[in-house]
DNA sequence: CCGCATCCCAGCCGATACTG
DNA sequence: CAGTATCGGCTGGGATGCGG
């Protein structure tokens, strides 16, 4: 469904604007990731976190709605990914504590995009499928 | 009959470096449109167009593996969010052209820096993911 | 040519209960 | 405290067939 394997990444160095400068397709792969329904919010909340490592129980806390068991999937994947790291200390109770890794970084940064696109144009957005809905209702 | 190009685009003072400048969580809204299965590459299929619009038929063609019905699914909502314009001609047989409105193009471009970070990344991850299930095999 | 309707399955995710 | 295990509902999305 996608060769994505191969990205070689040779430097990022063109673009800002339209035309030319889509090449490879941002879908995929760590977009399935980002599509989950927690990821983005969990790597929110870590980036937030006044000390930079939060303890699993902290983070469902801050994390509005999650279940154990979705907090738990959503960590296993991102520290597999390597997104973020997660420190063990065997003590009677258990802690663990997570941090965003360099890369988990990284990848909130590259959302600020998107994040700026959605805080100034989700309006419009909402208002466009009001009157969308608006217009199909009278069929 | 479009409310196509008012990105009005709010200055992007801030931001580059992370902490403080996180306010409001990049997830929900818009977010769930990204997540679908087909939803950035069909963007991205729009943006690529010689000519800016594209027939149904071609943009399936050129949709690696999409399904009419996806297709069809994942158009309305682009078309009900705004993103995406379609024009009808009422010949016979039937045409239907699709193109970005302003505010595709804007997603597209907010979604860059996701698509830089991809394609410079992505390897990265790869291979932690192999040397993370590497790890879980001998258990 | 375009797209709707139907059927159906896989998997995500929530709820709940149980361990070290 | 921080998981794991199990069950079950819901829905995204594939396959196929019909209709304008």
């Amino acid at each position: 469904m996608i060769p994505s394997a191969d990205v070689s990444g040779d430097r990022g160095t063109d673009e800002t604007n339209l035309d030319e400068s889509f090449r490879p397709l941002p879908s995929n792969g760590i977009c399935e990731r980002l599509g989950d329904k927690w990821t983005v919010q969990v790597l929110w909340r870590l980036s937030l976190a006044d000390e930079r490592r939060l303890r699993f129980s902290a983070l469902q806390r801050e994390t509005e709605g999650i279940t154990q068991r979705m907090l738990t999937l959503t960590l296993r994947n991102l520290e597999r990914d390597g997104l973020v790291a997660r420190h063990y200390y065997p003590e009677v109770p258990p802690r663990v504590e997570y941090e965003l890794t360099g890369l988990g970084v990284g990848i909130l940064q590259a959302l600020q995009g998107v994040n700026r696109w959605v805080r100034s144009n989700m309006p419009v957005v909402e208002r466009n499928r009001r009157v969308y809905d608006k217009g199909q209702e009278c069929r």
